[in-house]
DNA sequence: ATGGTGGTCCAACCA
């Protein structure tokens, strides 16, 4: 039985309902992972979603800032939560469905200097990259039929972003941080099932800011979000799909969904 | 080289 899934940043959950409606309505995934929901469990929008065929709902939330939420059609066999670089900012949420584990992630976006010694964002970025990392190999992610989703912060390939050479200084895009999360895939095993589809140099973009007002009409975007599955599934990886139109429905989340279907 | 916008929640922070 195919397997569904959405990752989606829709920052505020509550401003983008309606976008979010619309979009499980046009591309009906068995599975959203959302990311900065920026709502306390209990002002989520539990009933919408319910409404809609998702009432299966795992909800990792805080007032303003951060929040993850897993919304499904299908029941979960297990579900959780886990607290990283132990800082409880509700970056993290997991599921198990049809015998699969989906991990829903929010990286730190690590601020604007991409110094670990001057800016602690940056730091705890590369700290929460480091610790996923070294939870893959205890926790032997490589050998479980996992897949990884959400808003991770980095661009790692050159035609991950719309410009390499102008951005290879910034904050999202750094060697450093393309090597940690190398690493990260590495720990996993991890195929990025994204790029298994579009393979470089081929671009691909999940993100098109908000600050310069052309960056979507003039396609300046960055791939932040990612979809990763271990080896166990790259055999049932059907398809791939990065759905460009939300980002011109009006008022727009800066990110944009990226589907993943199991065959 | 700088600043630009948007969300939360009403000042200032985060992205």
């Amino acid at each position: 039985m195919p397997l569904r899934l959405a990752t989606w940043n829709v920052n505020s959950i509550r401003a983008r309902i309606g976008h979010l409606k619309r979009f499980l309505d046009e591309a009906r995934p068995d599975v959203i992972c959302c990311q900065e929901t920026k709502v306390n469990n209990d002002a989520f929008p539990y009933a919408a979603l319910r409404e809609i065929g998702y009432r299966h709902i795992l909800a990792v939330g805080q007032k303003a800032y951060h929040g993850v939420a897993i919304a499904s059609r299908l029941p979960f066999e297990e579900e959780g939560a886990r607290v990283w670089c132990k800082k409880d900012d509700k970056r993290h949420a997991f599921v198990r469905l049809n015998g699969v584990e989906l991990h829903n992630f929010y990286v730190p976006a690590g601020g604007d200097v991409p110094d670990p010694e001057t800016n602690d964002k940056f730091a705890h970025k590369l700290r929460f990259l480091k610790e996923m990392a070294s939870w893959c190999r205890r926790e032997r992610v490589k050998e479980r039929p996992i897949v990884l989703v959400g808003d991770l912060n980095v661009a790692p390939l050159d035609c991950d972003v719309w410009n390499h050479k102008r951005l290879v200084r910034s904050v999202g895009h750094t060697p450093v941080e393309s090597a940690h999360m190398a690493r990260l895939l590495k720990a996993g095993g991890f195929l990025d099932a994204a790029r298994h589809f579009a393979q470089p140099p081929a671009p691909l973009y999940t993100w098109w800011g908000y600050r310069f007002l052309q960056a979507f009409a003039k396609d300046y975007g960055w791939r932040l979000d990612h979809v990763w599955v271990t080896p166990s599934l790259v055999s049932s990886l059907a398809r791939v799909e990065v759905v460009k139109t939300t980002r011109t429905w009006e008022r727009p989340s800066d990110h944009v969904p990226v589907l993943l279907e199991l065959g």
